[in-house]
RNA sequence: GGUUCCGUAGCUCAGUUGGAUAGAGCAUCUCCCUUCUAAGGAGAGGGUCGUACGUUCGAGUCGUACCGGAGCCA
């Protein structure tokens, strides 16, 4: 299925086949194994004390009717030496692998140091995809829970895109609706004109409109058991109204102020480092989408019911999915299907991804289910990548509330934070923009690292003071050993680091390292795969883990020998080479000091 | 009521597709800066993997039922 891609493991699927065919010969059986499956069931000891592989018996065992470890020793017995290969020993039902330092060193710090280690491709299918991420409202702010769905998206586009997948990304902002209603009407009735005149010349004119969302929710809910009730009911009503037609002062309104919002969406990517391929707009699709309905419904495909339109699914537990409503108009399903059909013809896509929260999960659902009804073939090929949301520790955030935390206020007090805890120290040394720019790039190390570290069906409670911490598991704590590095490689240089005698880096700290880095690729390839940037997470914690143990028992100022110097900083640098491609698929920068 | 997800150390979470002695971080308690950045390292304590059956050589992982929490639908 996938190509074998790791040096290693590989060395050992060819000579562990031939042993396993003799001994099923000498036992005059049958033997049906594969140097895939061999590879892929190759899995790490508990410990490296152990070995840095190991092979389990299990399943020879059972095709032989003998004893796994009986087995085991059979297969060591006819094994005979491997290349690169230290030591095979068995432990019951395992075959454990040592490699030599230098197999070690040769299959993972010289391509990591030349830079072919990143260069592979990972995987043989490749089906054109589509990610769709990020797709905030207009009028609305930015805030902390719309960072986990920019930072997933990111990651898959860049994951999927580094293991050899064709990926286009996208992305789908709500401009129109009820919301962009709310706004207008609390800016007319409660604001002012005046004021809005005054809020052109703001630069956080986005911000500023999220915030008359929120109080606009809270007015109607205040006022809506009294007189007014009905008053502002029709208000909305010809906002909408005007909206729909495309003319109109609130048309006008809505035209100038969506562009607000849309400054504050890009202002959001920029800081977080992320393109889109392709911007779709629910403005855009919402009349086109009523149209395909009412074609559908026409055709025969769709059917009435209570005077909706749409399909029933209720003998797949999935309800009717309505995509008329009886006035005629359009719901999200019918968006949906009308943008999937987009996305097939304007771009041949084979699959297509959309990472959205898990409120939605039947939505996608049906939507999926509606496409394949309507004979789109690429419907099973499309997979709702669903996330548990982001919460405060009193509950849901909702705009509508107004108790969110502003994506930004949480960026700019984690820059001033890192500023005065951490690099008021260097304040003498450093010029004011290197500060600057190291503060940033922690704050999205901190950041990112925080909303990818957990798996996507756990919710994240979000405390500010907790996310200051950044000390133990935490982005900044990988940067952190990648600084580490540069500082040392800025002090010690040596001529010819590629020229390294691999031999030398036999300490139990740097063979436990190497037998770490070596996995780099399978893990990122895993993680793009089953969609789970947080193994990245994970794995690049326990490099930097495993970096720092080296670092505290390995010095490399102070080696025994200038072999052992340039042994030790090649380690060093393929490890930075490492943290540093790793981190670059999570979107997070490294700087060379903090 | 139907349906999906979650339940692992005091707290927040991992657990490589069923394999070796269940691991991290935070918090608590000890050590280590005249040595390449202490945002670091070494060590200690802390577990009935929600409960009960079942599947098998083997279950935190799979199945069934129940308990508790959350979401969506009606």
């Amino acid at each position: 299925m996938n190509l074998l891609h790791e040096p290693l493991r590989l060395s050992l699927t060819k000579p562990l086949l031939n042993a396993i065919q003799q001994v099923f010969k000498a036992a005059n059986a049958e033997v049906q194994v594969t140097e895939t499956e061999i590879y892929n069931q190759l899995v790490e000891p508990p410990n490296t004390d152990l070995g840095h592989l190991a092979f389990g018996c299990f399943m020879l065992a059972k095709a032989l009717k003998k004893a796994p470890p009986m087995v085991a020793n059979e297969l060591k017995a006819v094994l005979g030496s491997i290349d690169g290969v230290a030591s095979i020993e068995v432990a019951g039902p395992y075959l454990n692998f040592k490699f030599t330092a230098l197999g070690l060193a040769n299959a993972v710090v010289k391509p990591a140091l030349n830079q072919n280690l990143f260069k592979q491709k990972l995987s043989d299918k490749n089906p054109k995809s589509m990610i769709e991420y990020s797709q905030p409202n207009t009028h609305k702010e930015i805030h902390v829970g719309h960072m986990r769905n920019l930072c997933l998206g990111d990651a898959l586009v860049k994951m999927l895109r580094y293991s050899g997948y064709e990926i286009i990304s996208s992305t789908f902002p709500g401009d129109v609706g009820t919301h962009v209603a709310k706004c207008l009407w609390y800016i007319q009735n409660h604001v002012g004109l005046d004021v809005l005149a005054q809020k052109r010349n703001d630069p956080n004119r986005g911000e500023w409109l999220g915030q008359m969302y929120s109080a606009a929710n809270l007015k109607l809910e205040d006022e809506e058991k009294t007189e007014k009730y009905e008053t502002n009911k029709k208000q909305l009503t010809e906002i909408l109204k005007q909206l729909e037609a495309g003319s109109g002062a609130f048309y006008d309104l809505w035209k100038e102020t969506r562009g607000w919002s849309i400054e504050l969406m890009q202002k959001v990517y920029k800081w977080a480092g992320v393109t889109f391929d392709q911007w779709y707009w629910e403005s855009d699709v919402d009349a086109d989408s009523v149209k395909m309905a009412k074609k559908y419904f026409a055709e025969g495909q769709l059917i009435e019911s209570q005077g909706a339109i749409g399909l029933d699914f209720s003998s797949e537990t999935l309800g009717f999915c309505m995509l008329l409503k009886s006035d005629g108009t359009g719901l999200y399903a019918t968006k949906d299907i009308e943008l999937a059909r987009r996305k097939f013809e304007d771009y041949k896509i084979e699959k297509s991804i959309y990472v959205v929260d898990v409120r939605q999960a039947l939505h996608f659902k049906q939507v999926f289910k509606a496409l394949e009804i309507l004979g789109f073939s690429q419907a099973k090929n499309c997979y709702h990548l669903q996330y548990n949301f982001v919460e405060l520790p009193d509950g849901a955030m909702s705009s509508r509330k107004g108790n969110i935390v502003p994506l930004m206020d949480l960026v700019s007090q984690m820059k001033n934070h890192v500023k005065t805890e951490y690099l008021s120290r260097y304040e003498a040394e450093w010029s004011a923009d290197e500060v600057e720019s190291v503060s940033d790039a922690v704050a999205q190390g901190a950041i990112k690292y925080g909303m990818l570290r957990q798996d996507t069906n756990k919710k994240i409670v979000f405390d500010m003071a907790e996310w200051l911490k950044l000390d133990g598991e935490s982005g900044p704590f990988i940067q952190y050993s990648y600084a580490r590095i540069q500082s040392i490689i800025s002090k010690f240089t040596v001529a010819d680091l590629a020229s390294f005698d691999g031999t030398l880096l036999s300490h139990a700290a740097e063979i436990k390292l190497m037998q770490h880095l070596m996995n780099f690729n399978s893990v990122v390839l895993m993680a793009a795969e089953s969609y789970k940037p947080a193994l990245i997470c994970t794995y690049l914690y326990e490099t930097a883990k495993k970096f720092n143990v080296f670092y505290h028992e390995c010095s490399i100022g102070k080696a025994e020998t200038e072999e052992l110097k340039k042994a030790r900083l090649a380690l060093a640098s393929a490890t930075a080479a490492i943290l540093k491609h790793g981190l670059a698929l999570l979107s997070i920068p490294v700087p060379n000091r903090m």
